[in-house]
DNA sequence: TTGACAAGTGACCTCCCGTTCACTATAGTA
DNA sequence: TACTATAGTGAACGGGAGGTCACTTGTCAA
């Protein structure tokens, strides 16, 4: 038996929360998703909170992996184009990989209730996206691609306008076309506003 | 009898499912927090979806009444500083406001499963918005206290990063002072960026 | 005064939830 | 081969969910 069951399990919480939230989930179509019966989910997780904090904790050392660390940033353009190349490519992954996208859900839906939801709400949806672009705006301002200015104010004015079209993909997945080609001439706006010529 | 207990009960499925969304709401704690019994509820609504129902159409009525006519939008500024001046009072009063708060977060809460939930929302999150700052930058424009340039991208600019501090309020009261005074220093850069001096 | 009706009560129904437990089947180990 | 731990089963349990219903109470109009 015991094909990495536990690991299967997070991942359907992760899908049935993100689409129903924790309280609107039962474990008996959990279980199901897997095959298998519900009591048979309780050999892996004492309850239906232990499989939430299960599902956090592995969201929160995601984040820290994947954003925590100076190594995994994203290196400074070296052009206004390449600025826009770069957001267009993060734009990109986040928007179409479906388990980003159920994080952001769960997210979402539980940042009322719970505080470590809330936690990483706040960092996913704006302290994490401004710190990232903070350093990439002070290094194109070092390089003299972009006018000199307060690098945390422009990250801040450059990505909550992005995060809220990444949003309306969560919501209304058949204008992810449109919101990417919105997220385009943004980053063109912005650049024609603040890159140096 | 008779004390505009429908009305109250709207009211009260409104705190609670803000809270605890739609699916973590039970009728037993709704109508005891009116002082009522649970059968009580049924004498007004036929069930707990009739309830959710006619809350989406309370607040479509209201988004309608206050957004959707054109007399009811707010007046050119014909200053820059005019500008941010309007832009606290709105936000003073989104931020503050129990039952405006308490929508937004409802339309966060039940976006993903709820049609009109989702409509609204974008609505209230994303184009409501948008639409009326489009408006105001046109206007601001024809004065010739703003660059020319695509009103509509400028309102975007300008909106999203308040709507996005505007949800860290919802999400962690007590930075809400902060997150105010963050939205104005926002709209001074912006005035500064894009005001005419 | 009486009758009709709207508003509210409390007991009850059915269903489904999370959880438990005795049991079985399997795989690895000594 | 026998033992043990692990993974999975299926029946059962207690509780709480949404919803119904016969009944009482208060209001108002005829």
């Amino acid at each position: 038996m015991a094909n990495g069951t536990k690991e299967r399990i997070l991942a359907a919480a992760l899908e049935m929360f993100s689409q129903n939230g924790y309280a609107g989930t039962n474990i008996r179509e959990l279980s199901a998703s897997l095959g298998l019966v519900k009591s048979g989910v309780y050999k892996h997780y004492e309850s239906k909170e232990a499989i939430w904090n299960a599902l956090l904790d592995q969201m929160t050392a995601y984040y820290g992996e994947h954003f925590g660390s100076p190594e995994h940033l994203p290196p400074v353009p070296d052009s206004l184009e390449a600025l826009t190349r770069l957001t267009m490519q993060m734009v990109n992954i986040t928007v179409h990989d479906e388990k980003i996208i159920m994080t952001r859900k769960v997210l979402t839906l539980e940042q009322y209730r719970d505080v470590r939801a809330r936690e990483l709400a706040t960092k996913h949806f704006l302290t994490g996206l401004t710190e990232i672009f903070t350093r990439i705006f002070a290094g194109m301002m070092d390089k003299g691609l972009i006018r000199r200015d307060d690098p945390a104010m422009l990250a801040f004015a450059y990505t909550m306008p992005i995060s809220a079209l990444i949003h309306l993909c969560d919501r209304e997945p058949e204008k992810t076309e449109d919101a990417i080609g919105q997220i385009e001439a943004f980053s063109r706006h912005f650049i024609a506003t603040y890159g140096v010529k």
